[in-house]
DNA sequence: CACCAGCACGAACATATGTGCTATAATAAA
DNA sequence: TTTATTATAGCACATATGTTCGTGCTGGTG
């Protein structure tokens, strides 16, 4: 069903309401906002609206208003816990990082980046050293913290010979651990199974420009 | 000045809440939540914590709470508008696109990607024709649509001998354009500048994985 | 024409909700 | 101890706000 011009018009009042005040309008106020002359015009409209699929309301609840499209994943705050790089093991999410939102550097993203997963901790690169996964100087990686992934995702992986970490697509061949760039174009290299450590797998890499 | 642990407790009450929906709390609801006897109570906590800065208070105003801290950046719907790859102009973004939020495909991200910019909008990546630029097959890039940049940002630029877009950091040189990849390890190419057209900025680059 | 569904209006109502006031307990300062 | 200062309770009040209901206006249908 196609919706009025009314209710298109009250759905974008919402929006904007939201993205300005941070809680939704109450009934008169999208009167107002949207020039209506009664307020059982809204509530009309809104059940439609809602019908549609378009927001949710909590009967009897002042401003109880959900917008449901555009916001299929909520806002997350991802603690940035520290730097990876060649030739440093990654820090370790301790408990009291989750706790306090007061972690030095945060992240704000949404959940369809992480895809609902928990856990999730960024990391800041320093170092050309992960170029051949496609990841330059200064880019953040998601992180869920894991010990253990399937075959073929990227993983953060510490070598305890090299003492070196590496972001590669990890294989468990026979007796060897294959380490696959991101980039087509590189080799994969071998190793021991009992020299490699995972230390989380990656979910996202960000880079911001300019 | 430090939180008391009830209004930390508070605070927390409020950020529950509002993440799973959507709106403010009450102070009744604030009451119940925190196991506290009085809305007074709570009424003279806001009271510190507005004045220290963690929120914000409309008068009058049922559920009028907004949370300062942790969301410094919006929510915000940028369209993803087509793909990028070499050999086709990348799509331009018409003014129904923005329009309406049926745009086939939406990204979500928070405002400090893009840095409060306007006009941004998403592409992602087809083939593997960016690697220079440590862009990989599938990674979106976000884009600012401008006709002009600053000599070193990262750009869409479009050749037209070549009949190929590519994402490069540009360089308007005395005679000459210069696009140097962002792989510090490739060689930057040259064309004459009637024979480039900017298309947008690149403004992040995101990699979904796993 | 009568009838009906879709939509808009305005007013009245019930309650959800912020606020103010007073009293009391807990704590710090003198 | 006495005196401020801070934190908590409890309650009453004003109003902010969702809901209901009767009415009128349109256009389509039999």
């Amino acid at each position: 069903m196609i919706l009025s011009s009314k209710q298109q018009q009250i759905l974008d009042f919402i929006h904007r309401f939201l993205s300005r005040r941070h809680y939704p309008p109450t009934i008169r106020e999208i009167v107002s906002g949207c020039g209506i002359s009664s307020t059982s015009v809204v509530g009309y409209n809104l059940k439609i609206l809602e019908s549609e699929g378009y927001i949710r309301r909590r009967p009897d609840v002042s401003r109880g208003i959900e917008l449901l499209t555009s916001h299929p994943g909520h806002r997350l705050v991802v603690p940035v816990i520290g730097q990876i790089a060649a030739g440093e093991p990654i820090p370790v999410p301790t408990p009291d990082i989750w706790d306090v939102a007061a972690s030095a550097e945060t992240l704000e993203i949404t959940e369809d980046l992480t895809r609902g997963r928990g856990g999730v901790y960024a990391l800041r690169v320093k170092g050309l050293s992960m170029v051949d996964a496609l990841i330059n100087d200064g880019d953040i990686v998601l992180m869920q913290s894991v010990n253990v992934v399937e075959n073929g995702e990227m993983a953060a992986v510490w070598l305890k010979a090299e003492k070196e970490v590496t972001l590669k697509r990890f294989y468990a061949e026979d007796r060897r651990v294959r380490l696959q760039p991101a980039n087509r174009q590189m080799k994969a290299i071998y190793v021991a199974p009992e020299n490699v450590e995972i230390q989380g797998r990656v979910i996202a890499v960000i880079r911001q420009l300019g």
